[in-house]
DNA sequence: CGCTAAAGTTCTTTTTCGGAACCCATCTTT
DNA sequence: AAAGATGGGTTCCGAAAAAGAACTTTAGCG
């Protein structure tokens, strides 16, 4: 499979890593949650190259998870900004950051916390179902096809992708 | 910054991403969570080329998220499966899964679904606090050191980062 | 003996990345 | 007015990683 047919399978996880699935995009984005949104600084906080920099902001521009916008007149500068689509991968960023505290710290424990302002205590996202308010669990879920799934999977007899 | 500098960052996010946060790796780990176990099984319903696909099963497997096992002996035959911690990435799948289905399904709807067998409902992930059980928001939270906090981060009074 | 299977490895050609230099339109300082 | 400084890029190069295809190894099968 080739990188730019990837948007096109029929996956949610498969479209999903075409926008954030390389080795950059998701640290870019950290930075955005951290209310980061100028060039210059994006490059200083990351170490990324410029040209690297300047394609995943155009990319995740392009993709509307980002949008650019003025910060001043003459000269013009524009600073890039989290969009509804942006934010909304919060859960993303959450799910790895507690997979990271969890796996990949020290015995000391994890280098940062998140603290829930709502309720003020130091937290963890708790993954729980929509319909129920259970902890979703990996065995107990089945995949299922659905409205959009392409005809040839609907005739094969929804063999799960 | 380099990228095998990654894993030593103090952020758990970064540190996740030294394992799962490249092109391929996610997609591996989809067809895990599919109990798919074997070499040529993930070749051929990935189509990724031999070497990638040897080379990701293998960091993956020495970073413990999956384990090799015999499936029989005499031609030796080994397959991979999920360990705990490669389990534990559930979340990140679900997260990546849920934002796909709304933000980069066409008009007919996502290509699948995903049901919850507790309930029987077709579901997606809330993302709630394990302390006080309500949502997770981005503008909720806060950062602050934790005692995995390398020394120079303390010291300059915990710049997050 | 020749054929097939599973799981890799090797080789060659494209892409992408990291690092550094350069560009350009405006302020600001001398 | 000339000489930086600033912000936000682009260009160029050599190095690293990926795609694609062929080759290897261990063993069972007819």
């Amino acid at each position: 499979m080739r990188w730019e047919e990837l948007d096109r399978e029929p996956c949610s996880l498969a479209r999903s890593l075409s926008i954030v699935g390389d080795r950059w995009t998701l640290l870019v984005l950290r930075e955005c949650f951290l209310r980061v949104r100028r060039f210059e600084e994006f490059e200083q906080r990351l170490g990324i190259a410029r040209h690297v920099l300047a394609d995943r902001l155009k990319k995740l521009t392009d993709a509307g998870v980002l949008r650019k916008e003025p910060y001043q007149e003459r000269p013009r500068r524009e600073e890039y900004r989290l969009t509804e689509k942006g934010l909304d991968l919060y859960p993303v960023m959450l799910a790895l950051l507690d997979w990271g505290d969890k796996w990949m710290s020290g015995p000391e424990g994890p280098p940062l916390l998140r603290r829930h302002k709502v309720c003020g205590h130091v937290t963890h996202a708790v993954h729980t179902c929509s319909e129920c308010g259970e902890e979703l669990k990996a065995r107990d879920m089945t995949v299922e096809l659905g409205p959009g799934a392409p005809a040839a999977m609907k005739a094969a007899g929804g063999k799960a992708e």
